[in-house]
DNA sequence: AAATTCATCTTGTATAGACAAGTACTTGTC
DNA sequence: GACAAGTACTTGTCTATACAAGATGAATTT
């Protein structure tokens, strides 16, 4: 029996453990992307197992969208790790093919530890209660407000968050690299209501004109952990796109 | 070598053979929903072939949706295929885990072949031309309107389409039982805009009240091959939910 | 110089076994 | 009857190997 996996206080299978440590070289830019990362063969001498494991070590990442395969060349690593449920904006006047619009994010208040916001996810749950880390963000094209984002996570075991930055601005990000917790799937609901008075000012919109109202609910890896989010978007300018699989 | 897969004019990997042959038999319900799949090792005698073969074949069909495995247990049939960006109504004054609403379909005009629609797919693809396969149809909950559904399929190869009655009225089940026709993936584009005559009439809401407007472009199994969908939805009564994985 | 062949790398498919672990039922004991 | 052990089934993990097939570059031939 091989010797490496021995030590570990772990009980998880080879497959997974080989897994998540070339998923952790990936997210640490060790191979960055499109870089090809070890064959098959290396990781089988590397962790000493066979390649069936290595295979199903890296059919994983493939699943979760880390690395694709390409017959006869190697694995790659993603050029883009398309996020759950990932939104983009998509201006009308634009010529497919043109230069992307600048994305650019501000924050309306700074991160703080709030109650749970009463009322405002009146359609996915109702049964929250407790501290959240809340974000308020504006998103922007080309300096024009589009979606404003609220994101409420709760605070229990992420205390630590509100001392230093997130990772690229990126509470998701963070969460995966920091504290091991991944998105595995939302459900979400989808609304076109009237900009009250808030979202008016803060999208730039004229009071009333429709806006599409979203509710999020993450589930992520860690069982009774879910991160919430409502957006609201302005979509006169620019329309809200997305790609699911 | 064994002899099952040799008189086929069939250069499709084995696994890819065993795992249509099981789909097709859930398809025609000859396991009917929930219902248990033959074992590995029953496959396995059954093509003649190694576990690991089999499992490749099944692992195929939990990736598509069509079973769940059970450490122990054995092999299921899901309870509802979730169809891609299967979207489902959810009303305001529910309770959770109170009994569903029903969801009615009513055909606005009988399917047609039609040109393409243009100025309709303006954010999505502005290039198709040629005549389409068209559906017109109208989703309610409880008998209120709440979805105004248009979808196109380009007609070639699927001039039959007309001539008989779709698979619980269903446009994709009747592609992929009849035709093979799977959809890989999809792209959206979201809008919040004012109802216009026609789609205030049809969704019984007040012109100019705000509606959410979707465009979808399916992307399918076989290359080149896409279809469209504009969706129309009131949102006042009932939002619209979905989940995303 | 151009084309072909060859060797060698990669991932894809497949075999034939082994043991672990979850589930369900039977059997035996108290 | 209640409980425990055994057993027979399931899927999960893993080994060691083999050949197929795509990609690539070097060596050979034309």
């Amino acid at each position: 029996m091989n010797l490496l996996f021995l030590g570990m206080t772990n009980p998880k299978p080879h497959y997974s453990i080989i897994s998540e440590f070339v998923k952790k070289q990936i997210q640490e830019g060790i191979y960055p992307t499109g870089s090809l990362i070890p064959s098959e063969n290396d990781l089988c001498m590397q962790f000493d197992t066979s390649r069936m494991t290595v295979r199903q070590a890296l059919n994983e990442l493939v699943k979760e969208g880390f690395i694709e395969r390409k017959h006869g060349k190697g694995s790659f690593v993603k050029s883009e790790r398309q996020s759950l449920g990932l939104l983009s904006f998509k201006g009308f006047s634009e010529v497919v093919g043109s230069a992307d619009h600048e994305v650019r994010t501000l924050v309306v208040e700074p991160p703080a530890i709030l109650p749970w916001p009463q009322g405002v996810f009146e359609s996915i749950s109702r049964a929250e209660r407790g501290e959240y880390f809340t974000l308020k963000r504006l998103r922007c094209a080309n300096d024009v407000p589009v979606m404003l984002e609220y994101t409420y996570l709760p605070i229990e075991g992420f205390e630590s968050l509100l001392s230093s930055e997130l990772l690229d601005g990126s509470l998701f990000k963070t969460l995966s690299v920091k504290y091991n917790v991944d998105m595995r799937n939302l459900e979400q609901c989808l609304r076109a209501i009237q900009a009250e008075t808030i979202q008016s000012n803060l999208l730039k919109c004229p009071l009333g004109s429709p806006i599409l109202a979203i509710e999020r609910k993450y589930i992520t890896n860690q069982a009774g952990l879910f991160v919430y989010s409502k957006l609201y978007c302005y979509t006169d300018h620019y329309s809200i796109s997305n790609v699911l699989n």
